[in-house]
DNA sequence: TAGATTGTTAATCGATTAACAATC
DNA sequence: TAGATTGTTAATCGATTAACAATC
């Protein structure tokens, strides 16, 4: 058995890793995922003893291979299911934070006692009486609950959890729940955490030697709308039905359209033929060619400037998903779409990217550390 | 200084005992806050020796002194500013939870890069373009701020947040903030928060004897809406002024008023002259004051179903705000509304009450534990 | 090989619990 | 007074870090 604070760092770590495999580093020492989730190496060392695979002195560790054996680890074999209970303000921000995001975790239903708000659909989950709680997490098998209502009535939907088999609750009401021994709580208590944070915010010792650098924050723009039509745009994807369905809709739209069914032929596409717009696959063959293209385009004088927009997708492997904020703010692209996409988000994307300005082309990547 | 979880635990001690006075409880053993807070009762003696104030052997510790020295340490002196950056879905939850709950600790400013949400007014908090970040903050000398950005944009943010003076940081982003040492970083992440729960869901050995009682949880029925008119409403209240405002909106929607300015009285007025409604503040000459009303009027075989409406408002002493939620549902009343209190929702409520049938007055309260 | 890095054990650190004399 | 409960110190527990032989 695991202790509580090592799941807490594993988590990190997976996180951290997928982001390095996509940005295609393939082996990593403990001092450097130390350095990234800021502990020492020796805990990272420690950490990872509690699973089979091991690193190799000279070489250290596989990430793909520590990758799978944690989502292992964590999430098991399964799908696994989760419901939440109280579809208030903070109940509705979570459901959208997490649709879609882990597909090996679902949050199947989301129950209120507010009439107005049952059946309704929110953010592809269905809201459903507490009449149906019951039944529901049974059927389901859901073994995780998210619990977002008001303390008062916190204690007695998490008894009709416990009852219905739940075995977990991620508690954001400020009631401390009664279980019994077995189920685990994980109380996220926002009051708590402000009072917390404005005592350290007072008493933290004035740090030696602060000098931050100061200069206010810049937002990011946005590309301002322009429009231009006959373009030519070149698709870069491995699964030919992909490419002709965006053929025919971007040929419908009066747009010149080239094609590639690999990395490789693409850069020679774009050579050949300038495209004013490239429409990328992140993942083709391996989990990263749709990365080296987009550095290799960058590095061509010729197409330094053609906006890229870059397609997304779920990675089958782990089932996660590439993060766009997270991962993306590292590549040089200028969109990115999940897959699968919708015509109209696609033709505006393709529209907004044909408009852009040359001086606002992500052509570096903007890493944030 | 004080370690890390203790002020964790503080802090929950706080919120415990505050509603132990409000219900009366005046003194208290460490063996009664440590069972409700769910650890031993040497951890509690131990922790509250972080204070000055002392318990005495046979007496316990005195609840309202020992509330003080919590506020004084967690809170200090004057009023705490904060503000929040990202007015997203999960900001916006985050300020209208936040919204009034806890006036010595107050968002004074929401940023969003997003210029059609610059303007707005969210839970009365103005939010203004990420360039008055520096500005704003400085000026208010807020020393926290909660991130409820995107990961992408979440260190160029934290590092201006720094910059302008903020000493802790509230960090909802999945991002790994850098920031220089004495910054105070919470990092709260959903993802993490579920993974865990999966995985302990799966994990936890089968709780032995786990026999919660099942059945569905039922929920809190919405009284039905009525309509009926010249009514007589008994006023409980210390405050002339409150008082004459009262019957003022009272009696010209047509209600028969009458008032009293001390709980004793009231209770006589209500005895002599049973009343339809009742209107009582909970806070009088001493905090408890309403509460022992309340139980009083329901202890009077004659006035047990006389609906209450219960006026609540900012325990001045403490500046924590009575819970609705959290205490009130121990309170044998059938409504709260705080003050100072809207003509419309005194006469909305008024008339909601007046219309209850009388199987749903609340005559016992409804203790959650 | 020599140097670097691993897996793992021992030492340290911090936090929780137990114990108990002081005392109301 | 006698019993219960405190404040506080010592013992225990768990988690982190350091150290180092094994080894790529």
């Amino acid at each position: 058995m695991i202790p509580h604070k090592t799941i807490d760092r594993l988590c990190s770590y997976r996180r951290i890793l997928f982001r390095w495999h996509l940005r295609g580093k393939e082996r990593f020492h403990s001092y450097e995922l130390a350095q990234e989730a800021g502990i020492t190496a020796a805990q990272v060392r420690r950490d990872l003893m509690s699973l089979k695979n091991i690193g190799t002195p000279r070489n250290g560790y596989a990430t793909a291979s520590i990758i799978t054996e944690l989502g292992a680890i964590l999430e098991g074999a399964e799908d696994q299911k989760a419901v939440l209970v109280g579809a208030g303000k903070l109940g509705k921000a979570i459901l959208s934070y997490f649709a879609g995001r882990r597909p090996n975790i679902r949050i199947v239903a989301a129950f209120d006692s507010d009439p107005t708000k049952v059946g309704s659909v929110l953010a592809a989950c269905p809201c459903l009486p507490l009449t149906d709680l019951d039944e529901t997490v049974r059927r389901h098998g859901a073994l995780v609950a998210i619990l977002t209502v008001p303390g008062s009535a916190a204690q007695e939907i998490a008894t009709a959890l416990v009852g219905a088999g739940i075995r977990a609750i991620i508690n954001f009401s400020p009631a401390k729940l009664k279980v019994p021994e077995g189920i685990y709580i994980d109380d996220i208590d926002f009051s708590i955490a402000l009072e917390k944070a404005v005592y350290f915010g007072r008493t933290l010792k004035d740090g030696t030697g602060i000098a931050p650098s100061s200069g206010p924050a810049t937002p990011i723009s946005e590309g301002s709308m322009h429009g231009a039509l006959t373009k030519r745009i070149l698709c870069i994807d491995d699964d030919l039905d992909v490419i002709e369905s965006y053929r025919a809709i971007l040929e419908q739209t009066g747009y010149e359209v080239a094609v590639a069914l690999d990395g490789e032929s693409g850069l020679e596409e774009a050579r050949s033929h300038k495209p004013d717009l490239i429409i990328l696959d992140v993942m083709m063959k391996d989990a990263t060619e749709g990365f080296h293209i987009a550095y290799a385009l960058r590095a061509d004088a010729a197409l330094r400037e053609v906006p890229i927009l870059m397609l997304t997708a779920i990675s089958s492997e782990w089932n996660m998903k590439f993060d766009k904020d997270q991962d993306g703010a590292y590549l040089p692209v200028d969109a990115f779409v999940d897959k699968p996409v919708a015509p109209d988000t696609l033709l505006a994307t393709v529209k907004r990217l044909l408009g852009l300005p040359r001086e606002q082309i992500n052509i570096m990547g903007s890493p944030q550390s």
